[in-house]
DNA sequence: CTAATATAGGACCGATTGGTTCCAAAAGAG
DNA sequence: CTCTTTTGGAACCAATCGGTCCTATATTAG
């Protein structure tokens, strides 16, 4: 029991939707970069995707998703959960050479565009954090089993310290600092964090 | 030779209009939004900054010279160069309980608005950005002469490092960390920066 | 067939945007 | 007094914003 079926598929469009929403932020994306971006008529947006706001909030909690499910693969795949941290914080300077520009990351862009005037979207910033604080926690703990952190130190902490590095190192990045720069920061933090008692 | 003097003064309307590029950012903005607070006449705006723009460039500028002029003070002043680092990110935590809301900090807010779109701007951010890893370099030399920090270790790159860690405990306050969280992250920083060799 | 849904495209909405220009009044300096 | 500048306010600009609604067509299921 259903009409003329849908022409394009809603995953993808919403993706295309948020790759722009990435790199120029919300207010800067207008309605019709989307429709454009998306290749779709004004109707079957609205039809679809009720408004530009709960678009966005869809696309937040997208990207929350892939990157969350991205680095619990890199710490299942990693040669050992240390090299798993220092590759998270270390690749942050390949982004330096992203064609698409610097965009840094779509969370903290949100929370810097936002900042407490939309409740629903600091929410959602704020999950996803802690998603990924969760992650690195579980890196923590796992490379202090294995000797590389002291085992006597407090994982929770550790984890909420790679968390602020990286959100550091994606802001650098987003201000102009070199692959060097960054690959040397990245390594500084790594030997620091092994040093902890 | 001049004709009806100025009934405001330049400097504290600027700085006006400063704290609301800084709560609010450059685009959520609006002129009306300025004239009101400022309490300008639309004339007397444009008479005397030529734009929405060139304001907001002056107050970026006017913005680092305060921000940098804070932290040579503080440098200055405080009992011990370490202590300076580790009250500069400590600090931080203060922040959350900002009345006027989580702002975070008004070069990364700007980095984060104008990923590459203005170049000036882009140019403006990396040059408060430099200055305040320079003052954050003078103080991680001073705290090697103490013998604080490892005199080994690569200055600039432990400035790089300190700034990285500042941004990302902004941000944190921004995406909604606790005071105490903020504060942990900070210690932990501070102590890893005693022991890296 | 009919009912249901999706399509593209356009008309239209009120509101707001940053910015410009003109005006007449006000107030100082010479 | 005259010249110069600032003042507030209004009028006006073209453009854009997100969003609604409508028409006509297309495509499926039943």
């Amino acid at each position: 029991m259903a009409g003329r079926p849908r022409e394009f598929d809603i995953e993808s469009a919403r993706d295309i939707a948020m790759q722009l929403f990435w790199t120029q932020g919300y207010e800067a994306t207008s309605l019709s970069d989307l429709l454009n971006a998306m290749g779709l008529s004004k109707s079957s947006f609205y039809q679809t995707f009720e408004s530009k706001h709960v678009l966005f909030e869809q696309c937040l909690t997208r990207y929350s998703e892939i990157r969350i499910g991205t680095m619990r693969e890199g710490l299942a795949t990693a040669p050992s959960s240390l090299a798993f941290i220092r590759g998270a914080l270390t690749g942050i300077s390949k982004e330096t050479r992203d064609p698409r520009g610097r965009r840094g990351c779509l969370m903290m862009n949100t929370a810097a565009e936002f900042a407490q005037s939309d409740l629903a979207i600091a929410r959602c910033v704020k999950e996803s954090m802690d998603a990924s604080r969760e992650v690195f926690a579980e890196a923590v703990a796992a490379a202090q089993v294995d000797g590389d952190i002291d085992a006597k130190a407090n994982t929770k902490a550790l984890a909420d310290y790679l968390v602020t590095t990286v959100i550091g190192l994606k802001t650098q990045v987003k201000a102009g600092a070199s692959s060097k720069q960054i690959t040397s920061i990245a390594e500084l933090s790594v030997s620091a964090l092994c040093r902890i008692t």
